[in-house]
DNA sequence: ATAAAACACTAACAGCTGTTAGCGAAAATA
DNA sequence: TATTTTCGCTAACAGCTGTTAGTGTTTTAT
């Protein structure tokens, strides 16, 4: 019958990814079947499996692009010459920026990288605890420095990283302030409440 | 063959609802078969339906058992002659506090609710919003009052409440700062980066 | 001790799960 | 135009899902 989309920009897989991230958004992964995902798309099931081999490839995709995509950034934001509060400002602008403009891989990668099968789910375990620990010797430096308050780093970090999630509750909502006051506002409760 | 648990303090439909709440929280409520709470309980799936009606109901009790627990707080604090700034203080306290002791029922009630089945979702949906709402109206006249930054209420609940949740980190860490100082610190960043 | 209630068991159900095989049509390549 | 590749289809699979019926045993109440 058709086939998947008119797609210009995108690939077939691209496609089915994309549908994916919005259905696992909405219900979960363990609640989304394939079958549900197909007619998402336009297509029987089994066709599916022309474009991927595995829904848990699905998830993993997700997930790891996510990851990937939030690693560089740390990087390129702790190797620049600014203070450590400045860094924090910068990592947490990100964060909600990415939230706003791709929230359905977003919040998937967040909620459910425990669906993930093993060697994977190891894998993201460990490259979340390292995204974090990064944050807190960000926020250690800057509490040595005297910029920020004497804070148990770890729980800023938590408060952070949750916090931005939160976003979900933004999209959802009828009445939306824009995205770039829902971001100065979260920088304004949250960096304020780290400068001593 | 054996009964359910030597339950001297609690009923057997409790036992089975804080084993399934456990289990619920690791995986998701999907993820999670009556066969597989069975198992955990130390019995066959079947005998699970002497106790209760459905996998459906066993959500249900945990979500609402939640839900009211935390309305029944925010009358009393909203109630209660005190400045905006302390309500908010009550509040997130009472928060982190049921997060760190009934971590299990409240990480589910807050992740898994979206898998009630009606009319229960939708009662739930609007509970939810009654309650930020109403978090959001002690913040509003806190601006008024000059005790409060001039910022946007429903970001400032959206943050506050999601930052709880990150709790759940916390629980799986494995070098734990102590509970009431994991406290005073989400405090410290939250309410400090409130005020004016 | 006897009757009644509570409750765990086995067996089974209908429906859904992810996934594969094989076939034919459409699209891309030569 | 001829050939190869891409890809959607139907049919089917084995295993799992929540749940019910019916039976027998254990516990409680009389």
């Amino acid at each position: 019958m058709a086939k998947i989309k008119s797609n210009r920009n995108s690939t077939r897989k691209e496609v089915i990814i994309t549908e994916a991230a919005k259905l696992f958004r909405e219900k979960g992964f363990s609640a989304t079947s394939m079958r549900d995902l197909a007619e998402h798309v336009g297509v029987e099931a089994a066709s599916l499996y022309n474009h991927i081999s595995s829904k848990a490839e699905i998830l993993q995709e997700i997930c790891f692009k996510v990851a990937n995509l939030f690693m560089t950034h740390i990087e390129e934001v702790d190797n620049s010459p600014v203070s450590a509060i400045a860094k924090i400002e910068a990592i947490l602008r990100f964060h909600i920026r990415q939230m706003i403009e791709h929230y359905e891989e977003v919040y998937v990668s967040d909620r459910e990288w425990k669906h993930l099968t093993e060697p994977y789910m190891q894998n993201m375990q460990s490259q979340r605890r390292a995204y974090r620990q990064r944050i807190a010797s960000i926020i250690d430096v800057g509490i040595r420095k005297g910029e920020i308050k004497d804070i148990d780093a770890p729980t800023a970090v938590l408060i952070m990283l949750h916090a931005v999630s939160g976003i979900e509750s933004w999209h959802r909502s009828t009445r939306k302030i824009e995205g770039h006051v829902l971001e100065d506002n979260m920088v304004m409760i949250l960096v304020e409440g780290l400068k001593k």
